[in-house]
DNA sequence: ACATTTAACTTTTAAAATGCAAGTTAAATT
DNA sequence: AATTTAACTTGCATTTTAAAAGTTAAATGT
């Protein structure tokens, strides 16, 4: 997506601002998937041309890397960036919100109870974990 | 967008996960526009047809709502419903990620700065307001 | 050693969404 | 009465998405 305006909000949707590039952050940040048969198989089953296409619009973006597995010389893994990681908060935000509007969706209510008692701590927390995974 | 998985995320994904909602909601919630031509004049400059399917959509999904203006019986008012008000947070987190990874857009340094001070303060404070905006 | 499976893609093609320009309708203004 | 404004709708070309099948290299099983 090219740049549309010099809006910060819609900095950020020319980056994620459609409807999959959030759900392979989502994956790399809260359920420790790190390539590719383990991103396109998630519940939302996106086409494996579409990963694709938004593993190499988010790494050229910044937002992921990837490496070559040492292991397995087939497998690539997928890591956040800085930038990537940075988004936890708007991913928190979100379940925050779907806790609130749509109780319904399989809401971690351990996490929202400590965003809204610990939200500092919990962000730190995760932060240094995504950090962390070498 | 239909219903993709159980995920909060996805579910927020299905509602504004496009290049065009969260725009709409960015304008009625930070710069007071509550008309159509208000909202197709933004410098992203979305076309007419879109504006029309998302507003429709965004009202159908009780993000926004409409009235009639009294004054001027051709005008239509959209205004944020509480589940839309209730995008505040995730808005004010997309303006903190373009303030550390997209400097050169045009971040309003003072929100920012309140985000860090004094967070719960500033989203009631702005939540207030756009519950008594009539 | 050979056959099968796995991982990470690419290609093809149909369907859907987007973008642009022009047109419509009712109400307000000149 | 004529023009302008607000809020759309329509038609059509272009782009994007989705679904399915195919490709290549590396690993595994027999």
């Amino acid at each position: 997506m090219t740049k549309r305006s010099d809006c910060p909000i819609s900095n950020v949707l020319d980056h994620v601002g459609d409807k999959w590039s959030l759900l392979i952050i989502r994956d790399l940040m809260f359920f420790g998937k790190h390539s590719y048969s383990e991103l396109q198989n998630s519940d939302e089953k996106m086409a494996t041309n579409i990963l694709s296409s938004r593993l190499e619009k988010l790494e050229k973006e910044g937002l992921i890397y990837k490496q070559k597995d040492k292991q397995d010389k087939r497998k690539k893994v997928y890591r956040l960036t800085e930038a990537g990681i940075d988004m936890l908060p708007i991913m928190l935000e979100m379940i925050v919100w779907s806790a609130k509007h749509a109780p319904e969706t399989n809401i971690p209510n351990q996490l929202v109870s400590r965003v809204h008692t610990d939200r500092a701590g919990l962000i730190q927390e995760l932060t240094e974990q995504l950090h962390q995974q070498p």
